[in-house]
RNA sequence: CGCGGGAUGGAGCAGUUCGGUAGCUCGUCGGGCUCAUAACCCGAAGGUCGUAGGUUCAAAUCCUUCUCCCGCAACCA
């Protein structure tokens, strides 16, 4: 009877525990699913684990485990986490669950039936080191590793194809001429770097690697990540397989929600996908950006410090979920420091609303006993006041329907805003004196408690467990706060009893909070030190003195070094190296400046195959260190050797 | 000349479609109030709307130049 609707997060990579940026989509697809229940929306909101690849097989080697053992551990962090930020997904899909196994292996037959899947050939791109193969576009000019910078092998390995081509010009008017993506600015960027060059087909298989979803026609591959991932979304409601029944109910998708990173595939591939299969297409991608700390994009040694478990016990999931989702833009980063959350939980929820609650409920309770007497009488102010109230429910509704959250939220706090000026412009306290303004009191102080509770009704899906604790206050009964109701003013009675309870959202103290958070983070700062070495890379392969021997490497001199235009990351330097000069390009530009380096010395690997860089040749590399945070430390050797000298 | 987005009071943003008093939140300062979580309400200061030109009676808004940021692509020999 009611009308479907179907949400979905990505499936998340389980290669480590759960970061801010995993809430960051979760809260709000949480919120809009809850949101949807509470207008009558049939709702299936869908979240799981994207579970195999080589990633995963490593990272259990390391441990000694098998992947499975591996990812079932990491798997009860992300399902604690949810538990604890309160997100009320209604199924929970992992790629290693039988049923989606099935729906791969019968989609990749099916495309395979269809003549979308080919087997082809690689005619050389394996790196032995990485054991993985590369396309022939994703290889770099010089035909190396785009991982390990190592040289690849020429090898033929089979390996299966997607054909996207025939797909290009419908996807190309799926994102320019529909709403399909939100929002559409990343459209153009989309097609002319992807499918006005032309699509590409699609390597859809491995043999190098074990942990995956076997082809069942030819065993020794396995299925590779696109068609494995994207699948989950139809395979969850029993796509192909009997463990479900709601494809027919749910699909397509109302909203895939994914933050830009894993975008292309959501708006390139996976309509490839189901154009392929001959399937109905999701009606919307909503594609929201990154969360930033203090500017810097979220890494893994940031991980600690937005640790969402760590915010949780210091503030309640609710406050969290609220400064997620008052910041988040969809298409923008938000960011995340600490100062900002802070502020931003203590003037709006502990300043506006929790402060709101409580002195409303503080005069209920003073004033009467904490039961309102049923006489009335209405004033000035009222009328803006209820107007603006009875208003809310549709602003908020027009936000919900375009995904914009943080504008729904502003919506809400508006309201929160305009009722404590009413107190101010009714002056309660002056009443409360007059024992013959003992009606008026009650009639404001009753238009406070009724706009409150709109507002606590249309915030629940956004903080589902403080809300609770507000009805409760204000003596709204479960069936006040419905969403109908949230569109009528009167609804709580008018001898309505109030609870005076504990404060419900308590204000921070900025600095200390502060100081103890900077505090933590120095601590788990020490604490990832040692882990470090644990990072350490394994040895290469075995080599003997004379395939040293072949590499010559010379101490050469900076002379020269600048930025190479339209890149990024090189610096073209000229070189004194003994043996009549040299220029060289080395990816070092976000680390090191030209003044940086002109004038050292420093070491290359002068008998390198020269390759071009960006257009720039490149006669040779200079030696640099991997550091731990993933930038290059130039290796200077002693500084008083001639260029030219030969190191082993 | 690879493609695209952006530059607005101290900070973060809206406004640019269809030119016409530059707005919001936070912060600062002053005042009010005392029901409330040192909260709340009112007021003020603070912006040549990145640069240089152009169109126009009138430009944050339209056109052109330049500078600087960001994203995608490329790229870490």
């Amino acid at each position: 009877m009611s009308k479907p609707f179907y949400i979905t997060t990505p499936i998340y990579y389980p290669s480590g525990n759960p970061h801010i940026g995993h809430c960051y989509t979760t809260v709000a697809c949480d919120s809009i699913a809850r949101y949807r229940r509470m207008q009558g929306y049939d709702v299936m909101f869908l979240t799981g684990t994207d579970e195999h690849g080589q990633k995963i097989e490593e990272k259990a080697a390391e441990k000694g485990i098998t992947p499975k053992q591996y990812v079932d551990q990491v798997v009860e962090v992300f399902k604690k986490l949810w538990k604890y930020m309160n997100i009320s997904y209604d199924r929970y899909i992992r790629t290693t669950d039988s049923y989606h196994v099935e729906t791969v292996q019968k989609i990749f037959k099916q495309l395979y039936d269809k003549g979308y899947i080919y087997k082809g050939e690689y005619s050389g791109k394996y790196c032995t080191p990485c054991e993985s193969f590369w396309t022939e576009s994703q290889l770099d000019e010089n035909g190396c590793c785009p991982e390990c910078h190592r040289e690849v092998r020429e090898a033929r390995e089979e390996a299966y194809f997607f054909k996207m081509s025939p797909f290009a010009d419908r996807i190309e008017k799926l994102l320019t001429e529909t709403d399909y993506l939100q929002p559409k600015t990343r459209a153009v960027e989309l097609v002319n770097n992807f499918i006005r060059p032309g699509l590409e087909d699609l390597c859809v298989s491995r043999t190098s690697f074990k942990w995956g979803i076997p082809v069942t026609f030819d065993e020794k591959h396995v299925v590779y990540v696109w068609i494995d991932a994207l699948s989950n979304y139809i395979s969850a409601l029993g796509y192909l397989n009997d463990s479900y029944s709601d494809y027919d109910k749910f699909w397509p998708a109302d909203v895939h929600m994914v933050a830009k990173d894993i975008m292309r595939f959501h708006a390139i591939i996976w309509p490839a996908m189901l154009m392929a299969l001959e399937l109905p297409l999701p009606k919307h991608l909503a594609v929201h950006g990154w969360i930033t700390f203090n500017g810097q994009k979220m890494s893994k040694s940031l991980g600690n410090v937005v640790d969402p478990f760590v915010l949780g016990e210091r503030y309640g999931c609710d406050p969290i979920r609220y400064h997620i989702l008052r910041e988040m833009a969809l298409g923008a980063d938000s960011s995340f420091s600490n100062e900002i959350m802070i502020n931003r939980i203590n003037s709006d929820l502990a300043n506006g609303l929790g402060n709101l609650v409580s002195r409303t409920v503080a005069m209920a309770d003073k004033y009467f006993g904490s039961v309102l007497p049923t006489e009335r009488e209405a004033g000035e102010f009222d009328d803006e006041l209820i107007g603006e109230a009875l208003a809310l429910r549709a602003k908020v509704d027009a936000c919900m329907d375009e995904t914009r959250l943080n504008n729904a939220l502003a919506e809400i706090f508006t309201l929160v805003s305009r009722a404590n000026k009413y107190i101010d412009e009714t002056a309660p306290w002056v009443l409360g004196k007059d024992p013959d303004k003992k009606a008026r009191l009650a009639s404001v102080l009753y238009n406070l408690l009724e706009t409150i509770r709109i507002i606590s009704t249309l915030l629940c899906p956004f903080m589902p467990s403080t809300m609770p604790l507000v009805w409760e206050q204000i003596g709204a009964a479960e069936a006040d706060v419905t969403y109908e109701n949230a569109g009528k003013f009167g609804v709580l009675p008018e001898n309505v009893t109030v609870h005076k309870g504990n404060i419900i959202f308590p204000r921070i103290d900025v600095e200390k909070e502060i100081d103890e958070l900077n505090a933590i983070i120095a601590g788990s700062k020490e604490k990832s030190e040692p882990e470090q070495q644990a990072e350490v890379q394994p040895l290469a392969e075995e080599i003997g003195i004379e395939d040293f021997a072949k590499v010559d490497l010379r101490v050469a001199k900076v002379l020269s070094c600048e930025k190479v235009k339209k890149a990024k990351k090189l610096l073209c330097m000229q070189l004194d190296d003994g043996l009549g000069g040299r220029q060289i390009v080395s990816g070092i530009a976000q680390w090191y400046s030209p003044e940086d380096l002109i004038g050292k010395k420093i070491v290359i690997v002068a008998n390198l195959k020269p390759a071009v860089l960006c257009g720039v040749e490149s006669q040779g590399m200079l030696c640099a260190a991997d550091a731990p945070d993933g930038s290059a430390s130039v290796i200077f050797p002693d500084q008083s050797l001639p260029c030219g000298t030969k190191l082993r």
